[in-house]
DNA sequence: AATGAATGAGTTTTCATTCAT
DNA sequence: TATGAATGAAAACTCATTCAT
């Protein structure tokens, strides 16, 4: 009854946490409730103690992890500091959560945020985005970031980046740990930097379209 | 027999280019093979006269469109064009498919690309990558591109932008005309170009880890 | 395809008709799926086949009983025979169910009738009740039925004589035979007819309230 | 231990009221036991504490009210009075629970009088019929009633009445406010008397069986 | 080739009841 | 007494796949 968690809640990220390994390894459409309530020890009738329904444990996991994330995002964008070092805190930000939960990040990416199909959440996906470009116009403004590129266009191109990392991360295909995910850090911001800087603008060889497709 | 197609064929594309709009509108796991069916005009029993399973028709999907870009990709890599160029071909490759046929792109790159679970097949994705990475190092080596930088998690960023870009305009999250793709497949090149190029390699700031996360 | 059932409507046919059976013995609450299924000799799974749920199994039980008895009662609701003789007509409506589909009458009757539970469908109970107060109003405004009767009440006592036989002869409390159905028929409508004609107006005993509750 | 009612019978006292409300309101089977705690304002599980099952709870109800319906009834069959004021006594003795708690008799009738499932208690339902049948022979005996009729069918047509009217008011078909009631009861007993009584034996139209079904 | 009725294993979900606190 | 977490048997329902026609 006090600030301390109870008991209760207690059970509830029992099996909250359950469900993010069993999502994460196999994924969120073959996962049984009958395996998430066996990871988590308990019968499968409490799940629905907890939560309305297997989709609900899966929306729960992934509302924690984005509120997070975009509490991290909204920091950063508070910070003032300049967009370069903006952009890295961004960066940190999504790479976060891969260091300190990776299963929770797997199911998310995985399962959610490629994913039409359980949400009309797209909205959801886009602020993180939308924090990237803001932090880009301001870095236009300001001179840092060069101008004959559309906003949007150049957040869509950070975030991929970003994400891919992840997503890497997450389906093993290139390595994630700590030392990898630091270095990453490091490396793409500076190339994000370096491709969006005003002074590479005079670099971009001219714009022509004769290669075939 | 010969280049025309029999009426069987027809069948067979008919149901597959079904299974496209509907894996493109619900995702795979929530398709039902009555919906394929259903937008087909078939009766659901005659899918299985023309696949062995719901399994082997997004697989089907899944070669006829990777097969084809991994010619375009590999007659890139072929070329003998210098490696920014080359870099261009990739992007116009990866890019055209979503012009000709953006609802096979949804599908592969939101059932495939994305997923552990049917894919072995990540060996599959990790072509483009890898053409990607063969492409940057080869530009490393004639000192078009900065050393800095880990090939592999170069390729990962070029691969995830490009791919945001396709999944932006899938999800309809930014506008994806003609000249959108056109003004895009421009851009992208442009920065990471520039943020990839040897003569960025000095433009980084200095390494830090002094931002909280 | 001709004017024939096909094959389909019969089989939907014998799961109604095995559904009616098993509502009619254990009740729709203690009914299964299964239950239904065996009793008319398919998987269960057919059953959604033809029907979403075990709710419509039941819905359309009512329905098609209770449209066919509308039906009945409107056409005697149009005959423009007397009064009492359109009296009678409803009551044969009501029991003819009974003579000719035990079962469907138990379930309609147990299940339905007296349920708030499946049907804010009491607006169709209503119906024959209606059919009722209209004869009665037309029979007061020929002189046949007394004058200081409402109208509704008038009709719910006759609904509930008629139904509480039918209820008696579905839960077997008193015998339903053929022969225990003509004289109910007969007797049922000499005593309300009595009850209710004018000339019995006078016959009533004077209004008091003496008699302790 | 005397009269005064005891905490413990008093919390009982509150999930029977409960449980009185939330079945006359969703039906016995499409009750939970959580809504009957929900109802009364206690954890579910302290019901177990006063009942052994949801099924005690509605019998509780059922034997509670139905013992004081059949202590009224005996008295009325007791006192000697002639069969009219008797069959008023009747009359009245089953509206009275209307007037004092419609939602126990809403329950009895829907849950219980209807059902086979629950009763054995059929045996029960009959007491007041039989009431009403003893009754109608010793009027039959005596001269007031006409003999040409079943006294299983009189007596099952008396109660069909009055339990429609108690049904209509149960679920809201008709108006049911003190003056209804008492208006009701008036004429109900004018209709079935006048309809019942010997004078009307002559009244009937000839029996034929010249109406089409 | 084509249909769609039929199957049934496999899932999710419900909910009365128990029991530790 | 009182709570509500925990259980698990029992149901409803889904849907890929088969197969008679």
């Amino acid at each position: 009854m006090s600030e301390r968690t109870t008991a209760a809640e207690e059970k509830r990220r029992v099996i909250l946490d359950a469900a993010v390994r069993v999502f994460a390894r196999k994924g969120f459409h073959a996962s049984r409730v009958g395996d998430i309530a066996e990871e988590a020890g308990v019968a499968h009738g409490l799940l629905y103690h907890y939560f309305s329904s297997k989709d609900e444990v899966l929306e729960t996991i992934f509302s924690e992890h984005w509120t997070a994330l975009l509490d991290r995002i909204h920091a950063v964008e508070a910070s003032g500091d300049p967009p370069v070092r903006q952009l890295r805190g961004i960066v940190r930000s999504m790479f976060h959560g891969w260091r300190s939960d990776p299963d929770v990040v797997r199911v998310v990416i995985r399962e959610i945020a490629r994913s039409a199909e359980i949400g009309q959440r797209v909205g959801e996906l886009v602020k993180p985005i939308g924090a990237i470009r803001r932090i880009f116009e301001r870095g236009q403004a300001e001179g840092h970031f060069r101008r004959d590129l559309d906003a949007d266009t150049a957040a869509v191109i950070v975030y991929g980046a970003i994400d891919e990392l992840l997503t890497g991360w997450v389906l093993g295909r290139i390595p994630g740990e700590e030392e990898d995910v630091a270095n990453a850090e490091h490396h793409i911001v500076e190339v994000l930097a370096a491709g969006l800087s005003a002074s590479a603008e005079q670099l971009g060889e001219p714009r022509h379209a004769d290669i075939p497709t």
